[in-house]
Formats: structure tokens, C-alpha cells, sequence
DNA sequence: ACTCCAATGTTATATCATAACATCTCTTGC
DNA sequence: GCAAGAGATGTTATGATATAACATTGGAGT
């Protein structure tokens, strides 16, 4: 979809940024990890992350309002449908797709007439190691 | 989950507001046709539609950062995984679910040994009228 | 009438995102 | 080398979404 261009300075520190982050990042985290670069302003990493966005090198996380950096930056152009499973404890990330999903969403779409254009698909929960690390009884909340 | 209470004045405000649109609402939208039934301040829209979440009678679509009233207010209890359909032109939503997404999904949780919690599964695209609409060559954007 | 508790009202503020415009910095053609 | 254009960047201001903190009200049960 997009022709492939080098990334901006801006671009790379965000992604940069992003990548070493163990969890999604607001843009405004970003903006602070960003202020020795000579980042000041919110939009410096908006625009970069729009355009991160497009090439699909990061994804945006509504139900966080946050950013993280694709985990898999080669095979999907913004197209495929990918699922996002963030644990609500330690806030990492796990992104997978399956096919057998898509295929299900399509045909619902195919019998409504209706044409997807961009899919967003969440899942908030608790990952194994912190279920492990806060014991069977489980967290207050 | 909840104890079903009848509801409050103001959620019940909010609630019709809601129903009563085509569209999803944001809560600033809500809070300028409440106006005139008292309502002045934006908390006043947000703990009316807390509770309407936490009771599965309005839901909240992250990519629109808007409210709906739901389409099947006795089914879910918020405990389904359930897929919203949202036409970018005209704004309708379709509310479904499929119990054989929510089994392939279930698989992959049960693999990664991760807990669900909540699920936010938001598809913006054409609905079959508004392509009609706008003719076989589609809209410029 | 009194007490308690939940709902409500009100003000202020935090957080997320974009509009509008000035400036810089490459590249390209000459 | 240098002017012109285009894209990226910097900067200020503002819009849009959401919550914190605390005062007030109103009804259920006694």
C-alpha cells in the first residue's frame, strides 16, 4: 500500500522508542522519552506515528489510546486482520492472526453486503506469568 | 453480573438519547441533547453511561470514542465476545457475534494460557445502502 | 424527624488529538 | 553554485475526550 520510504529522524526515534518499550506507550509518554532528542511538541510524534501507522509499522490500540511497534513488520500491509491480546497486569502485548477468523468475519460481511475497510481487535486480559506471579486466588481487580 | 436496578433518572436520559440515534453518540454529543432536561456538566453523561456499561445496555466503540445502545439488551450479559460493524458514511452500527470466532479465539487464549477479560472487536467499512448510494465507482475516500 | 447512602450537581483539571502557520532542508534543474 | 519546489519539521494555540475532588440533594428505613 505505501511505496516504501526511508523513515524521517522523527520516525525512527518514535519507532525506536516504541520498540524498546515493554508495553504501549501514549503519545505523550513517547513525547517525554523523546525530549532530549529535542522532541517539544505533542504533534512531532503524531506525525510520525500517522505515518508509522500507514506503512503499518506500528499499530494503534484504541482501547489503550496507546502505540506499540508491530511485531511483525514484514508480512502484513494494514490489510490482513490482526488481534491484539494486552495483558492488563504487566501490559504486554501479544499480536496474532487466524485465518479461519478472518474467513468467519467474511462471510458475515459477504451476506450483509458490507465492505471492510480497517478492523480493530482487542482482547484484555491477564497473561500466564502474571496469573502465575499473583497467585490461583488471583487479583483483587 | 449486575443486579439489574431500575434505572436512574439520568441513565435513563441517556439511555433514550442513545436509542433514540441512528448513530453512535459521543458523550459530549449525549450531554448537548440533554441540555434541556438539567444536564450541564459532562459527568453527569459519564456516570449514567458507566452504569449502562457495566449493566450491557450501552456499549462503547473504541475506534469511534462514541456510545451505542445495545442491540440485544437481554442476551449478553458483557460476558460474550460481541463484533460491532460500523458504516464510515452513514455511522449505522451492526452488533453480532459467532460463536465460532469466539471458539477459534478460545483456542488461541487457551494455548497462550491467557484469561479474557473484555473483548473490543470493531469493523469500520460500506454498508451495502451506502454503497448503492454513492454508485458502483465508490467515494473518493 | 433522623440517619445513612446513593445519586446528583459543580468546579476544576488531566489527557488525548489536531488546526494553522512559520521555518528549515533537502533535491533537482539550470 | 543557486533558485525553486516539496516535504519534513517546529511552534503556538485550541479542540475533544475523560476524570478528580468535594458539596448537595433526596429518598428508604427506622
Amino acid at each position: 500500500m505505501s511505496p516504501k520510504r526511508a523513515l524521517t529522524r522523527n520516525q525512527a526515534l518514535v519507532l525506536q522508542t516504541l520498540t524498546a518499550s515493554e508495553e504501549p506507550l501514549s503519545a505523550y509518554a513517547i513525547l517525554d522519552r523523546l525530549r532530549d532528542d529535542g522532541f517539544r511538541a505533542p504533534l512531532q510524534v503524531y506525525r510520525a506515528l500517522d505515518a508509522l501507522l500507514q506503512t503499518g509499522l506500528v499499530h494503534r490500540l484504541d482501547s489503550l489510546k496507546a502505540f506499540v511497534a508491530c511485531a511483525h513488520p514484514h508480512e502484513h500491509a494494514d490489510e490482513a486482520m490482526v488481534a491484539f491480546a494486552i495483558c492488563e497486569s504487566c501490559g504486554r502485548v501479544w499480536e496474532f492472526s487466524d485465518s479461519k477468523i478472518e474467513d468467519r468475519f467474511a462471510a458475515w460481511a459477504a451476506a450483509e453486503d458490507f465492505v471492510t475497510k480497517t478492523t480493530t481487535f482487542e482482547i484484555s486480559g491477564l497473561c500466564a506469568a502474571c496469573r502465575k506471579a499473583q497467585g490461583p486466588a488471583g487479583p483483587g481487580v
